[in-house]
RNA sequence: GGGCCUGUAGCUCAAUGGUCAGAGCAGGGCGCUCAUAACGCCUUGGUUGGGGGUUCGAGUCCCUCCGGGCCUACCA
């Protein structure tokens, strides 16, 4: 039994996030804490809604409420969805919890304390209107290079040319259209990333079994151009942790709080501390998931997230913890993902195209979106979603593999031998081939998902289910009980214990449906198979259970055409 | 502009430089009747984006061209 930390990107909070948000981190994060519970191992599953931030104090004020309450009701409905998409977090936190405040203030003195820190003053533009410094890309005004109207500050979005703000004609406030702008000095506290590089290269450089998507975004931040850049890590916003060194102030940085993505990272070890406060248990609870000196020797870190998250994540955070000078526990894997692509297109808030989490759950139940997002995960490239395709595997895989599997052999047994397993009969040369060729496809499904190979690892399931049906149709007990029905006995008895056998294999995946199977086969026992003859006596005969329903009904033509013009979205 | 990823069957994807490039779906045929007209077996289908090169051997490595995507540090 090995101990797995596991932290999923914390999505923002300032609205509810699309499938894309869901495949690419929380999603296979959950398959994996499922995955490793379900093997017996120690699993602490972290994930938390990241709350600071320019976007969130302006997306409270368009809903007209103080950006506290805002951020604590978007909290309860991010984590309601969350619930019925059955993310098992262990804790989902909030970034903005006083355990957060106290550890990111605690990481920033201690890095100033190492001297890792530096202050720098800057000109920013700020808009007199709107009371606040605006980020580059909150202010819009026409691109010298182009003439497009409505360039941001970062970049014009026509022409594709990188601008400084200052590069604009005719400059105004994204926020409000204001143009009583000017650019006001103020002074903010850097990250020393460019001294850490060295040390944070080499530990780049030992990970040599990251993916490629993770250590080349790496590599490029650390070397491209002048190299690895120094991090402004703190903002002038009101919402946020207020700039302390540990417990202490900060002189000349009062009224400022930490950069997001600062404190962000901090809070998968806020989370986790969040979690055992909440269980009531002492701080050694979470220490011992985090400190190397006090029992995290032993613990394996993974973290899931997108690809636009890897650069904080491999580098950042990386140098935020080696920074410190103590002994806190490094990631030791960084599974990341491309994008769920919509329809041939983007994903798109504004444009209400494609389709959101809680709008998923609303027209079906989460294991149909669970299996289709996981089997199609975007791991080599980016992957895209279509109804037609999603309308196919579903149906196919859950509907005819495995739902029709459960379906048909309780209702012959339900008619030959009434809902109880049953009595008679022993294995002969086909049980015996079935079972090694479970052991085989089983051997492969726990070294893929070992190895977190998602879209390997539901091929594999599927063909683990697949396998049901083919003994089924070769043992044919609808004719052997006509000749020898002890022998129809065996068969079935088998065939039930299938079922037991394929929910336990199939819940990392499709946790819900699982619970259906074990509920129908009347059992608690979710053993992970070793021995699978032996796994497959789990159900002796006598053993009542009962016919479930449809598992999964299908999804009809009309629902998919109904589904993807409402969904489509208003394209521009 | 720079960098990274990517292009394989109608579709979605596999293939440590090494048999005849494989699966699932879709298409075609046969079988079965327990089952959600479901299941099983067989089968059609590829000049691996184009061109050049390295190698005994290239989907894989190199160059080049074409197409798609992402990132480029003050959004998160």
């Amino acid at each position: 039994m090995a101990r797995h930390l596991i932290t999923s990107a914390i999505p923002y909070i300032n609205g509810i996030k699309h499938l894309g948000n869901l495949v690419g981190s929380q999603l296979p994060a959950d398959l994996f804490a499922r995955y490793l519970r379900g093997r017996g191992h120690e699993v602490m599953f972290i994930c938390a809604t990241d709350e600071h931030g320019t976007p969130a104090e302006l997306a409270a004020a368009k809903a007209g409420q103080p950006v506290e309450v805002f951020c604590a009701e978007m909290h309860e409905v991010q984590a309601e969805i969350a619930r019925n998409f059955g993310l098992s977090f262990d804790h989902f936190g909030r970034s903005s919890s006083q355990r957060n405040h106290g550890l990111t203030q605690h990481f920033a003195g201690k890095l100033d304390e190492n001297g890792w820190i530096s202050e720098v003053e800057e000109k920013q533009v700020y808009s007199i209107d709107d009371g606040r410094f605006l980020p580059d890309r909150y202010i819009e005004g026409t691109c010298p290079n182009c003439g497009y109207d409505k360039a941001r500050g970062d970049q014009c979005e026509n022409c594709t040319k990188q601008l400084d703000p200052t590069d604009l004609i005719d400059p105004r406030s994204a926020i409000s259209g204001s143009t009583n702008l000017e650019v006001r000095t103020t002074k903010h506290l850097y990250l020393r990333q460019r001294a850490l590089k060295d040390q944070i290269a080499a530990w780049i450089d030992s990970k040599t079994d990251w993916p490629i998507l993770t250590t080349s975004i790496a590599r490029k931040w650390l070397n491209d151009g002048d190299g690895l850049q120094d991090r402004g890590i703190t903002r002038d916003l009101h919402w946020g942790i207020p700039v302390k060194k540990g417990d202490q102030p900060w002189p000349g940085m009062e009224g400022k709080v930490f950069y997001v993505w600062f404190d962000a990272p901090i809070e998968y070890i806020a989370a986790t501390a969040e979690g055992t406060d909440r269980r009531g248990e002492p701080d050694s609870a979470w220490r011992r998931w985090w400190r190397l000196d006090e029992g995290a020797g032993d613990v394996t870190y993974t973290q899931f997230m997108g690809k636009d998250n890897v650069p904080f994540h491999t580098l950042s955070f990386p140098a935020t913890i080696i920074g410190s000078g103590e002994p806190w526990k490094l990631v030791d894997y960084i599974k990341s993902f491309n994008y769920l692509t919509y329809d041939g297109g983007q994903f798109s808030t504004s444009q209400g195209r494609g389709v959101f989490m809680d709008q998923a759950l609303s027209i079906l139940p989460a294991d149909y979106w669970r299996w289709w997002l996981l089997s199609h995960a975007p791991e080599s490239g980016d992957s895209e979603f279509t109804w037609d395709n999603f309308q196919q595997s579903v149906n196919k895989d859950l509907a005819d593999v495995l739902g029709n599997f459960v379906s048909r052999i309780t209702k012959f047994c339900r008619s030959k031998f009434g809902e109880v397993v049953p009595e008679g009969g022993s294995y002969g040369p086909e049980e015996e081939a079935l079972i090694a060729a479970l052991a085989t496809r089983i051997h492969a499904y726990e070294g893929f998902m070992d190895h977190m190979e998602v879209r390997k690892s539901a091929a594999e399931l599927r063909a683990i289910w697949v396998l049901g049906n083919e003994y089924l149709q070769s043992a044919a007990p609808w004719s052997t009980y006509k000749t020898d029905p002890e022998k129809a006995a065996m068969q079935v008895r088998l065939g039930l214990n299938l079922i037991r056998l394929y929910a336990v294999l199939s819940a990392p995946f499709i946790p819900f449906a699982a619970d259906q199977m074990l509920a129908a086969m009347g059992t608690g026992n979710r053993d992970w198979p070793g021995d699978i003859a032996t796994a497959l006596q789990a159900l002796p005969a006598g053993h009542a259970f009962t016919t479930p329903d449809v598992m999964f009904a299908k999804i009809s033509d009309e629902q998919r055409d109904e589904w993807q013009e409402r969904f489509k979205g208003i394209r521009s």
